[in-house]
DNA sequence: GCCAACGTTGGC
DNA sequence: GCCAACGTTGGC
């Protein structure tokens, strides 16, 4: 079992957007970046928990928890002329970009901030701290997981 | 809206 | 294969 965290901004896909669709699936499509397409094409297996994330937004955090319920496949948004995502360098014989489905497991009860985990000593190798870091899906260690989880029933 | 970080593109 | 130009991300 691996942990993840995923980035989306709240304006375009948001964690209610998600709870919306309790049950249901999401794909995770759109990601144009090799790095993230490789853990999710890879790595990324079925089982695997998921931190949600806002960014881009007035309290950038960790808002919930998903998991992964398909495993990596072509991202099809990119074939479409019409999207947003639309890749003209895509072929699909030889997909480019990937994506996979989660499913919400449940939201946090409150948002875990940017700001609040960058005061745990803890967390300070965590590649989400990292400057500069613009993955939009990157892994989690368990310790760290573990860690934040804890701090959920905390006061804010 | 600004700007630092950094990935991608394309000319050479 | 180098690297300058350009585009995007994302916190502030």
């Amino acid at each position: 079992m691996n942990y993840w965290l995923m980035k989306s901004e709240p304006d375009t896909f948001s964690i209610d957007d998600l709870a919306s669709a309790t049950g249901k699936t999401e794909h995770w499509d759109g990601v144009r970046n090799y790095q993230a397409r490789n853990m999710m094409r890879d790595e990324m297996r079925k089982g695997d928990q998921v931190f949600f994330y806002h960014s881009s937004c007035k309290q950038p955090g960790i808002v919930g928890i998903a998991e992964v319920c398909k495993e990596g496949y072509p991202d099809f948004t990119a074939n479409d002329p019409e999207g947003k995502y639309y890749d003209p360098k895509n072929n699909s014989n030889n997909p480019r970009w990937y994506m996979v489905d989660i499913r919400l497991i449940r939201k946090l009860k409150r948002t875990i901030s940017l700001n609040e985990l960058k005061q745990y000593k803890t967390l300070a190798d965590m590649r989400l701290l990292a400057q500069g870091n613009r993955l939009s899906v990157m892994p989690v260690k368990k310790q760290e997981w573990d860690f934040i989880l804890k701090q959920e029933s905390k006061p804010a």
